[in-house]
DNA sequence: TATGAATGAGGCTTCATTCAT
DNA sequence: AATGAATGAAGCCTCATTCAT
């Protein structure tokens, strides 16, 4: 049954949609291709024809997240070029988990965290999404400090690597609790944080 | 073969210190009771004489983990009294995962991570420990603002989600990164922002 | 928790009653010594310091059955002596199968339904049982032929095997329909039958 | 190794063969995927292919044995035209336990003894094969009354499941003493029961 | 492209029994 | 007479993958 995923759709797309979906919701290693395969509306054999195994597919979801962040097609807009984008890139993570009742994180952070000394493809990818991701937040960073905006004791880096363990943490929190409380509070707590190096105006 | 724990505790014992190592290193949904019996040096009977299933281990180490943090026999010391304390709290977090050679992140938050809509049960458990967690640094933020140390301005509550989300974020960032500077850079922002709500002197 | 045998009793007895009841009421294979020693309120040593194995329980439950049936206790006299009591003895196993709302056969058609080719020691006990029942049917049947009752076409030792296992065949029915139509039905033409053969007055 | 089934038939149906031989042989409870697997030839993954679980496999069982009997293709034929037929319909199970070297009895009758309450859906398929063979015999029956060949005292309904329930009946007394006479007794008593109800000619 | 039959290793759990106290 | 810890084989099922068409 295609219940979850749209048709029309080349049957390589429909997977790794389906399994980006599912690996959101449960985690790869929860997630068996048999579900995939069911998702997605496609057969065995595709799964197969498309990618080397289950590995391959997780890289091409990674690849499929790697590029919406880069490109900005993504729910969360990490081509942050303002302090109201910024804002706004807190509280899309906020949203984003409203939007699934509370029932999942975000879902890069969901496949960090399964990883373990067996996946170490997996972990360089996520690894490398959460570098592009530092590296988004922090060019603006740096370039409010070039404007005079940013206080010069700030660590772009730092603050940029803040941001994401926060939302990273605060989401997880919120997964467990069943509570938007944590993402909203956490989110607040550190917006108020980054404010505080701003200067001039 | 007896080879990760040490004999001479009881059987359950030994399972239960299997299992959170292997839950921490692997999570719940990858390690298998099979490799917590070798791990503990016990029998399949042993498993299911002590637990009624592989969730009531589940359940049995999320309580040993709560009482350790309740009763402060835990390598992160919650029961937080004085600045400095809350600093080191701070500390243990990044030199814990330090020891695990940054493969591994929070036991409590990779179980966390670990839960979907078919652990009811756990997500409790881990819901519980980060409240217990909570009302822990709350508590010493509370008391710290009534005796006119904190801002009045200051969200205790807010702070103590705000402390746990970015060391759980954080954590998650080094593992999936295998270096400590995530941890670090966070702990230190993390930390400023609180500060910054100290008053007095 | 001792909830379905009395205590009091010794604990060998309240063994092989609760076993009884659990043969009656899922069959040999389908019980395990732990329900057995659940349902006893005893331990595991109890279990096989009484009986030498599962096995050895069964012969020990076919005993008290067959001790039972000798010696009238049972719910179903088959020490019957008039025409009356034949009579009844049919009745009784229709309401033995509603006490139990049509959910169980009888408890010794059960047992020997579960026999295979591995259970040659049970298999005995029951075919022993079922010759007994048919002795003492036969018994009566004989006693009434040569008082001039019993027609002397009539073949005693047919006719009591044709009343157990129209009795056997009719439990089976009712217990898969849930409904005690056919014990009725079959008890009453089987009854018929029989009678068929009675002469004089 | 295979060893029962003949090749050259689909899997599905190998398993399904191999399957109702075992449940003749041992019940369905004393038979476990793996046996049914070895028998046909088959391997696990095929037999959760074709089947969803066991008690999936089961009611296709059913469904075979059902066809069977709808269709005649079944050793003891049930559709039942004259009163030769109906008399051969009592021997061939008489024939059938012979076969079998007198240790099983009637393979429905077997598999519905099997059933306890957590077998609900088994219990509904076997209820449902006894009532189709009802119906069989009591619309040969029927007939006959309506050609005015049995007497109008009789109710068919009722002697029909009193047919039943003797072969039912007698076969179990006949797997359990291992010998034919019971069968052949208890089909005699119970022939000469219902042609007591015939009439005219 | 596409389908789904086939494979066998491994996951979770129950079973029947024995042993030490 | 009694308790329950300990053992390992086996039961039912899912998984990731390959193969034949």
């Amino acid at each position: 049954m295609k219940t979850t995923e749209a048709t029309g759709d080349s049957a390589q797309l429909r997977i790794i949609r389906a399994a980006a979906n599912l690996f959101h919701k449960q985690g790869i290693h929860q997630t068996s291709p048999d579900q995939i395969i069911e998702a997605s509306g496609t057969g065995k054999g595709q799964f197969y024809h498309y990618f080397k195994n289950k590995e391959g597919l997780v890289h091409a979801v990674m690849q499929f997240y790697l590029d919406a962040i880069e490109s900005g097609k993504c729910p969360v807009n990490f081509n942050v070029n303002s302090w109201d984008e910024l804002r706004e890139w807190f509280n899309r993570h906020v949203e984003m988990q409203k939007m699934f009742e509370m029932t999942r994180a975000c879902p890069i952070g969901t496949i960090g965290n399964d990883v373990t000394g067996r996946d170490e493809l997996v972990r360089q990818d996520v690894a490398l999404i959460f570098d592009v991701m530092r590296r988004k937040l922090g060019s603006f960073l740096r370039k409010e400090k070039a404007a005079g905006r940013l206080s010069k004791e700030a660590d772009e880096e730092a603050l940029a690597t803040f941001c994401i363990a926060t939302v990273q943490g605060a989401m997880l929190l919120g997964k467990v609790a069943r509570t938007s409380r944590p993402a909203q509070r956490v989110a607040s707590e550190a917006w108020a944080h980054v404010q505080s190096y701003r200067t001039g105006s």
